[in-house]
DNA sequence: ATTGTCACG
DNA sequence: ACGTACGTGACAATT
């Protein structure tokens, strides 16, 4: 059985009148007249204080007045002619009912050509019908008629605010000497002077009243007329019969007209406080305004955080949860998608969504580089099947091409803004950054945000094996949680050569395509977001995570400059290099042949040369990776050292030398690569197109590359990275009193290190320090050390051995975090993230010990990843703060964050980014290590080092 | 699409 | 019998 719905709905119009005349002519601080509005809002307010009660509204709407004419005025010119205009003072208010109701974030409905009370009308019987219980907030006589109870269905009754009275079918007896459904014919009779309608003349409400009990209704009373005796009155009657009955007509409500938005979407939530202070401030309602500060009474009281929730299928409401159980999504249905073609129909979906307080967007571009794709269209999902896509650029770029119906681009975005800005309306995407890039190039802030990717990351990371099964991509999560398998892009726009961009898809098509991923992700956002508090994913999502998504997006944005023609002239030089060794590595192996192709390179060092290195592999191949050539290099064999030369050179021209220079976007002149906040299993981000993460440092020729990143004239570039945080933390979480002091004292952890496993210091000892340290971090293994360290299994054991007897707690640390995660599946970070292992129990050894070193390192990697995450989310509000708002983040690289910023303003932002970086694990966590920041800044990244 | 190699933390 | 450090992404050759 359904919980008992009730639905009130509010009639502002009738509202502002009566507040109007009973309150002062106050003015806001900018001398707008506002005395009714105040009167509405505090109406409002106290309608909403009954929001948590047991008996109060489920669903609430505010119906309004569109325009003065309406389809009475096609039946009778006359109708409402009367009306004197509204006092000039109350003109401006009008508007403000309509912003006042979008603060309590309360959906606002108004149609042409019907009148508040047709509205009202249809949609109290619509809820009745479905047994709702119908509140009407009114003290209209005309509405009165809908008052009652059909057998079988929902109460309606009315909610007289200023009285404080409520009005059932005896109060409507006592007022008309009628039940309710005679209330019109009572009212046809006596006519109403201000609305102009006529009546019968001289027919008052007794008279009426007394005619329609006597004869039982309008009609009667007409037909009976000849047959009265004879006086005015009965003259009258017969004379005005079609008056009368045209009366009826106008005072009759049309209860039927088409309901412009679904009653599910009355659904009331928590309503969110930051909108609702914004209006009341404004206006200067200064005690409204503390009553919210305090919380005490006020509507916004029990549901501080944002209330974040789907409306009909609900992902837990906060206060409602009990009322609604979780219906069953309907199955996916691309009939049900409209193509928005009409700024009318865009109109209605904005007014749906402000409504409905969560909306799935999509957009579609042209490309999938958020910084250069033109814009397609938006799509919009505001329950499963209600969904809509705009087209927005379709029909190509060829000004004189017949293009199909389109809302004009400008027009649409500026109806889309407020509702993409407004903070009392979550908008929801998959893998949101792309879309808040692309819409913040057409000017539009999209906030606040939620993200099914990132949820689904926060929930599963690391499920996937292999990557199969446990990915956070849009068709994956489809497959996984909805058991529907979306249109395939490709299906769309085909693949390769014959593929067409988005906007030359057909309308239809495109339609389900766009619509379909507005659908998806809202159906995916109901299912995931609720398991986040149940799973233990809430604290990273909220407090990591999620703030972390338009900061990135702006970081995405900056972009950073690099100097084109100094790249290209590295090109040119690595180009020469590379000829010169090509040719000479061909003459030592005394035939040309591909450099580049390991296989070819094997046969000729091995085979040809006769060069010891051996097979590798299952493909039978010899390996030349590094190692090998750097083998044979000291085994004498000049032809590897060329080989390693050219693959150096090699690999920096075409990774970074060319691919740098072709991605430098045209409209900023700067490269914008993309982060992917689940790209990596550990919480980390990673970087693409360009990947700026992995950018040379190691070699001096590499380092040149560095030095094509700057800064534009009059700024420059400025570094902060994190001193051996990994080791730092690993000190915390294993609780190593050696490794502790000696970050506490400020010393050099790798000569420490040196001096507890060797006994003292020096440059062979600290590097071997070092690789043990790192070792430790990676999880270790005696083979895998032994390699690195070029001696035997045994002796890398016997240090592996010492290592833990000088560092306790290291040891405690790798046995009891792998006990956990053997017993839970995943491991977790000082800030609560996980990550999953489903192969630690696996049958392959190799697999199982590959789960057991990454679950080591994973919490030590992944806790650095949401210190910096934190970091970062608080940096540009920290600099505001401190008068450096123009200072900008550009690029992560995980232990370091790039600045750029006037010149002048290094010695100013240096201590406050060091602080916020150094700070980023407090309050939550409290770290018995100091965090190093260190800083450097330049004209190029290489000189920031 | 997969493999080998190598750039980074 | 295997094949070793954790986490990434890009390119070129090869399938």
């Amino acid at each position: 059985m359904e919980p008992k719905q009730h639905l009130y709905l509010v009639d502002g119009s009738a509202y502002i009148f009566r507040a109007y005349h009973r309150l002062p002519p106050l003015t806001d601080p900018e001398g707008t007249p506002v005395g009714a509005v105040y009167g509405y809002t505090t109406m409002l307010w106290k309608l909403a204080e009954d929001l948590n009660k047991a008996d109060g509204p489920t669903h609430l709407a505010v119906i309004l007045d569109k325009g003065a004419i309406s389809f009475r005025n096609a039946i009778y010119e006359h109708y409402k002619a009367n009306r004197p205009p509204p006092p000039e003072d109350l003109v401006p208010q009008f508007p403000l009912i309509r912003d006042a109701t979008r603060a309590f974030s309360l959906p606002c409905i108004e149609e042409e050509g019907f009148e508040a009370d047709d509205l009202i009308a249809s949609y109290a019987r619509a809820a009745a019908a479905r047994g709702w219980d119908v509140t009407i907030v009114s003290s209209d006589k005309d509405l009165m008629q809908l008052v009652g109870q059909t057998p079988g269905e929902g109460e309606i009754d009315m909610l007289d605010t200023m009285k404080n009275q409520r009005l059932h079918v005896p109060d409507v007896i006592e007022k008309f000497g009628v039940p309710p459904e005679k209330v019109g014919d009572v009212l046809a009779l006596m006519g109403d002077s201000v609305d102009n309608v006529p009546g019968v003349f001289g027919v008052g409400p007794k008279t009426a009243s007394k005619l329609i009990q006597d004869y039982g209704d309008l009609e009667s009373a007409l037909a009976a007329a000849p047959e009265m005796k004879k006086s005015k009155l009965q003259e009258r009657l017969i004379e005005q019969a079609d008056m009368a009955r045209l009366s009826k007509v106008l005072v009759t409500l049309k209860e039927d007209c088409a309901l412009p938005i679904p009653i599910d979407d009355f659904r009331l939530g928590a309503i969110p406080p930051d909108p609702l202070a914004a209006f009341l401030a404004r206006h200067g309602f200064t005690s409204l305004l503390k009553r919210l500060d305090i919380g005490a009474g006020s509507p916004a009281a029990a549901t501080r955080l944002h209330p974040a929730r789907p409306v009909t299928a609900g992902a837990g409401p906060a206060e409602g949860a009990a009322r609604q159980p979780l219906p069953e999504m309907p199955a996916l249905d691309y009939e049900a998608y409209e193509c928005v073609q009409t700024l009318d129909a865009l109109d209605r979906w904005i007014e749906r969504a402000f409504t409905a307080r969560l909306v799935a967007v999509d957009t579609e571009t042209s490309a999938l580089d958020a910084m250069r794709a033109d814009l397609c269209g938006v799509s919009l999902a505001l329950g499963p099947n209600q969904a809509c896509y705009i087209p927005l650029g379709h029909g190509g770029s060829d000004m004189f091409a017949e293009k199909p119906e389109q809302v004009p681009l400008a027009d649409a975005l500026a109806r889309l803004k407020p509702l993409l800005e407004s903070d009392a309306v979550l908008k929801v995407g998959q893998n949101i950054k792309y879309d808040i890039n692309v819409l913040a190039r057409h000017g539009i802030a999209v906030a606040p945000v939620d993200d099914t990717m990132i949820v689904s990351f926060c929930l599963d990371a690391g499920r996937s094996v292999d990557g199969i099964g446990g990915g956070h991509g849009m068709d994956e999560l489809s497959e996984r949680h909805l058991e529907h398998k979306p249109l395939a892009f490709k299906d769309i726009c085909g693949t390769g050569k014959k593929a067409i961009p988005f906007g030359e898809v057909p309308l239809d098509r495109a339609t389900r395509y766009a619509a379909e991923d507005a659908d998806v992700t809202w159906r995916l956002h109901a299912l995931l977001r609720p398991r986040l508090p149940d799973e233990g994913g809430t604290r990273i999502y909220e407090r990591v995570d999620r703030p972390l998504i338009p900061v990135v997006a702006r970081m995405e944005r900056n972009g950073i400059k690099v100097d084109r023609d100094r790249l290209a002239h590295l090109s040119g030089q690595f180009a020469e290099a590379m000829a010169a060794l090509e040719s000479e590595i061909h003459a030592m192996a005394g035939q040309e042949f591909t450099i580049g192709s390991p296989k070819q390179l094997g046969d000729i060092l091995f085979d040809k040369l006769g060069y010891k290195g051996g097979r590798k592999g299952k493909s039978g191949q010899y390996s030349t990776d590094q190692a090998i050539l750097e083998g044979l290099a000291a085994q004498g064999a000049e032809v590897a050292t060329k080989v390693l030369e050219w693959r150096q050179l090699t690999k920096l021209r075409s990774t970074y030398t060319e691919a740098l220079q072709a991605a430098i976007n045209p409209l900023t002149g700067r490269v914008h690569t993309s982060y992917s906040l689940v790209g990596a299993q550990t919480g980390r981000l990673s970087s693409t197109d360009p990947n700026l993460q992995n950018i040379p440092i190691r070699t001096e020729i590499g380092r040149q590359i560095r030095d094509c990143f700057v800064a534009e004239p009059g700024h420059v570039l400025l570094s902060a990275d994190y001193s051996q945080i990994e080791l730092r933390l690993a000190a915390h979480m294993a609780d190593v009193p050696p490794l502790k002091q000696a970050f506490a004292n400020g010393e050099d952890i790798h000569a420490r290190t040196a001096m507890e496993m060797f006994g003292h210091v020096d440059r062979d000892t600290r590097g071997r320090a070092k690789t043990i340290n790192f070792a430790i971090l990676y999880g270790i293994s005696r083979w895998g050390l032994a390699g690195r360290l070029g001696v035997e299994a045994d002796e890398a054991q016997a240090m592996i051995d010492r290592y833990f007897d000088r560092f306790p707690g290291i040891q405690r640390y790798i046995v009891s975090t792998l006990e956990t995660v053997r017993e839970r599946g995943y491991s977790e970070t000082l800030f609560g993230r996980k990550t999953w292992f489903p192969r630690i129990h696996s049958k392959t050894q190799h697999e199982r010990q590959g789960s057991e070193r990454a679950a080591i390192n994973a919490p030590i990697q992944g806790t650095s990843a949401d210190i910096i995450k934190r970091a970062m989310a608080r940096m540009d509000p920290a600099l505001a703060e401190a008068g450096l708002g123009h200072v900008r983040m550009l690029l992560q690289v995980h232990d370091e964050l790039v600045f750029e910023l006037p010149e002048g303003d290094v010695a100013a932002a240096s201590p406050v980014i060091e602080r916020i970086m150094a700070e980023a694990a407090l309050p939550a966590v409290r770290l018995d290590v100091p965090l190093g920041v260190e800083i450097g800044s330049g004209l190029s990244w290489g000189a920031a080092h």
